[in-house]
DNA sequence: AGTCTTGCTACACTTTGTGTAGCGATCATC
DNA sequence: GATGATCGCTACACAAAGTGTAGCAAGACT
């Protein structure tokens, strides 16, 4: 597979502009599903699995490989998963989009 | 095909909770890049295709129904394509993120 | 030694996306 | 009134990505 990190090209766009890549990744099953749950906190593999409602661990493995390459998760001993700086900050961004989806589904709470 | 909308299940997720309904369809691949195009202004659909890297045109009109469902998308008479209300509001927060991945990429413009 | 939890990998199967071709409708031009 | 140009698609064969179950090696704990 390729380098996947900024200024490197990606699947769509030769340009490697950071949108890009960012949208590369967002932009495949179960990523933002993955930083969503960890903004709650680190979470071991198989916990995060249960709470990804048991997404298979082939492709969780996967995206936990992108995710670290792109610098925006980390995988600690003894502390399964979290959200990296630019993670949390990222993880903010959702926090953010939830909001405005309550609001878009006219549920407001 | 099951109808999208929130308050429907989805994908991954039985709640239809609003963020999952968000996270199922733009957790596939050209969504967020398909908003993202739409931000700059109304495109016609081969347009819109060739802005897009010429994604193929079987999934550019399974997105763009998908978005119409979610009253994010509309298409109307010698316009084309364009963001509805809605979707303008959730073009902020792409454009917003577009920011944010610049300064991730430490390439502040 | 046995059991538990950890983080995975293997693999057969299904779903999703790709890429090219082309169709019917509408419009302006010759 | 035929010719060509543009519109929004659909069909289809092929390739890539995701699913779901099984199981394995390593470390801790009893």
């Amino acid at each position: 597979m390729a380098k996947k990190t900024p200024g490197h090209p990606v699947r769509g766009s030769s340009t490697g502009r950071p949108i890009m890549v960012l949208f590369d990744v967002l932009g495949q099953r179960w990523t933002l599903r993955i930083l969503w749950e960890l903004t709650a906190g680190p979470l071991p593999f198989r916990g995060l699995r249960e709470h990804c409602d048991d997404v298979s661990p082939t492709v969780l493995n996967t995206r936990l490989r992108d995710l670290r390459q792109l610098q925006l998760v980390s995988h600690q001993e003894g502390e399964g998963y979290a959200l990296t700086e630019k993670g949390r900050e990222l993880g903010e961004k959702l926090l953010d989009l939830n909001q405005w989806a309550d609001r878009w589904a006219g549920d407001p709470r």
